[in-house]
DNA sequence: TCTGCATGCAGC
DNA sequence: ACGCTGCATGCAGA
């Protein structure tokens, strides 16, 4: 094969000598600190030549540096995947590079993100004292180019002088890489660091391959259930049926025939004039009252609600080919957890999931990991209880069972309240007895909350820190304790140490079970691409490279037509689209995967991480 | 007319 | 006085 002349004989024999490791196994290194991994460290230095270095696991160069053009570079990639499971791919941005491969038809198994390690080790308590945390802020720290590209498209994927590129000590991103691995190996507890890393590389390789394959979508399907619920599709701009007869309705019950619903500022004004006590036009608020508008307007709400969200515009620009293909965004939010950008898919709607249907002969496996966040608290606070409660069972129906408290409700509206602050309410009410049934998981929620207020920055599980309070922050608390401070400076200050402590106090357990979900997803990804290899022989490269859309026409989407993969994740809730005769073996996967995630976080901690796992045709028929 | 902010509501 | 989001829309000021 001539692509692989490009590297000596000796390492693509390296390559290929490595054995097949499971994940756990590489992401937990030996002692020693190594494992055994080969890099390839991948720059585009221009529009048409990349720059591949390969480097040791200690980041040692293994021969120089070679010059590919891109034709030669996706023949590099194509010719040691999927052969090769010892091998990462080192590159700054996982979101630009890989879906121009997966245009190809190329995947990969394993990468390392520059750009997002970075942040992870700059903010990480566990390396506060290396050169990466040091460093001035550069363009390591700046969001992902793919935004960027939409607003000013750029001549290169690197913002740097191409010249310098070639020695090793103008490189920059090999310079950056090492940087890295000396953060990493000079950490307290490097195995967590590492294992963050590995996932949340991986999850870069999934949001893109979640995006290129897309999540099936019938917007037939769609339009019936659009015009069930509003009426006949209508031109933008106008209510369709149902929507104006609720308005009609609306304007008749608060006596004012040109009252404009949709005007929250009328709305209300045209409420009080009808003698209702209201402080806004929120819907939970206007449920807790009696009045023969109510109803018609809380329809309204929420039929509005649909249209404009997702209605038949959204449909339109959102659906390609009868797949939507949201833009994930992998650590776009501080705790660890993704971000969407465009389509709103964090906020998919009940309503509509119908929409989202299998293909003829596949199903989707859909996988929700029950009450995560309080097992995770469980296991990060190492409180056997409150674990107990979980072992085999719905968490809350558990905490009911140990006669804490009398229902289910009441024990998610405790378990909520303490992970998230709640100081009032029947949540404030509920929580001295969960403190006493559970004192290990309440002492590290509370104890994280301390340190928020004292504007200190706490740590996940894996090793993701909180940001460091806004700026201003430690001002007005200083000023709490000036003699000169007023009653209103220091009420400020108790009030936004307090909602610093909150955010800090769900900071570590939202993040931590947001790194269980990406080992989780890892996981699953992986056993899903050694499945599909068993079954049928890998996708050729270039097979659907030529199309001109951006994500193929459908029945080109190699190797996404053929083999079991994911199309969907949102926080703690995974979708596998897969030929049905493989949803069992799917289904299996899932499941031992949540139990892989579990360990690799907790080691030998006995907390379930327990899912429920449903085979469907259609996404509503889900839970 | 454009832009930024507030509101309200969808998800976890 | 309960954490994290994204997005459409209305509204006010430039």
């Amino acid at each position: 094969m001539r692509p692989v002349a490009v590297l000596s004989m000796g390492a693509v024999a390296r390559f290929r000598a490595t054995s097949e490791k499971p994940m756990g196994a590489v992401l937990r290194p030996a002692a020693t600190g190594q494992n055994g991994e080969v890099y390839v460290l991948v720059q585009q230095a221009s529009d048409d030549e990349f720059l591949v270095d390969m480097l040791d696991d200690a980041g040692t160069a293994l021969e120089a540096a070679r010059r590919l053009t891109p034709a030669a570079f996706s023949s590099l990639v194509s010719s040691v995947e999927p052969g090769t499971t010892a091998l990462r791919w080192v590159w700054e941005d996982t979101s630009h590079i890989y879906p121009a491969l997966l245009a190809e038809g190329i995947r990969v198994q394993r990468c390392y993100d520059l750009r997002l390690c970075h942040v992870i080790l700059k903010n990480s308590a566990l390396t506060s004292t290396s050169d990466v945390a040091l460093a001035a802020p550069g363009r390591w720290d700046l969001a992902s180019s793919t935004a960027c590209d939409q607003a000013e498209p750029r001549a290169t994927l690197f913002d740097f002088d191409v010249t310098s590129v070639d020695d090793s000590a103008g490189n920059s991103a090999l310079r950056e890489f090492r940087r890295q691995l000396d953060a990493v190996a000079s950490a307290a507890e490097p195995g967590r660091l590492r294992l963050l890393l590995a996932a949340e590389s991986a999850g870069a390789l999934t949001a893109a391959e979640m995006r290129y394959a897309g999540l099936p979508w019938r917007t037939d399907v769609h339009d019936r259930l659009l015009t069930r619920e509003l009426g006949s599709r209508v031109a933008p701009g106008t209510r369709p049926a149902r929507l104006e007869g609720l308005a009609q309705r609306i304007r008749s019950e608060l006596d004012d025939a040109a009252l404009n619903p949709d005007s929250p500022q009328e709305l209300f004004r045209a409420l009080q004039r009808a003698g209702l006590a209201v402080t806004s036009t929120r819907g939970w608020e206007l449920k807790k009252l009696q009045h023969p508008v109510i109803e018609p307007l809380l329809q309204y709400k929420k039929l509005s609600r649909l249209l404009s969200a997702n209605g038949w515009t959204w449909m339109e620009s959102w659906v390609v080919d009868g797949r939507f293909h949201p833009d994930y965004v992998p650590g776009g939010v501080v705790t660890g957890r993704w971000a969407t950008r465009g389509g709103g898919a964090l906020q998919l709607p009940k309503q509509i999931r119908g929409a989202v249907v299998a293909d003829d002969g596949w199903k989707l496996v859909v996988a929700d990991a029950a009450q995560l966040e309080p097992r995770v608290l469980a296991a990060l606070a190492q409180d056997t209880s409150m674990a107990r409660a979980g072992r085999g069972t719905d968490l809350y129906a558990g905490i009911v069972s140990s006669g804490v408290v009398a229902t289910r409700d009441h024990a998610k509206v405790a378990m909520l309240g303490a992970m998230y602050g709640a100081t009032s309410g029947e949540s404030g009410r509920l929580m001295p007895r969960l403190a006493r049934a559970y004192p290990l998981a309440i002492a590290l929620t509370e104890s994280a909350a301390r340190a928020g207020e004292r504007g200190e920055v706490v740590t996940t599980r894996l090793g993701r820190s909180s940001p460091t309070p806004p700026p201003g922050w430690h001002e007005s608390q200083a000023q709490a304790y000036d003699p000169a401070a007023t009653a209103t400076d220091e009420r400020r200050a108790r009030s936004q140490a307090r909602d610093w402590g909150r955010f800090t106090r769900n900071f570590i357990v939202q993040g931590s079970a947001a790194e269980w979900a990406l080992c989780w997803m890892a996981e699953i990804r992986r056993e899903l691409t050694a499945l599909s290899r068993a079954d049928a022989p890998p996708a050729k490269a270039g097979e659907s490279g030529s199309s001109a859309a951006e994500f193929g026409p459908p029945g080109t989407r190699a190797p996404f037509d053929s083999a079991p993969h994911l199309v969907f994740f949102l926080h703690d809730e995974v979708i596998v689209h897969t030929p049905a005769v493989h949803a069992a073996d799917v289904a299996r996967i899932i499941t031992t995967a949540a139990e892989t995630a579990g360990r690799l976080l907790f080691g030998d901690f006995p907390v379930d991480f327990m899912l429920t796992v449903a085979t469907v045709d259609n996404y509503a028929q889900a839970k």
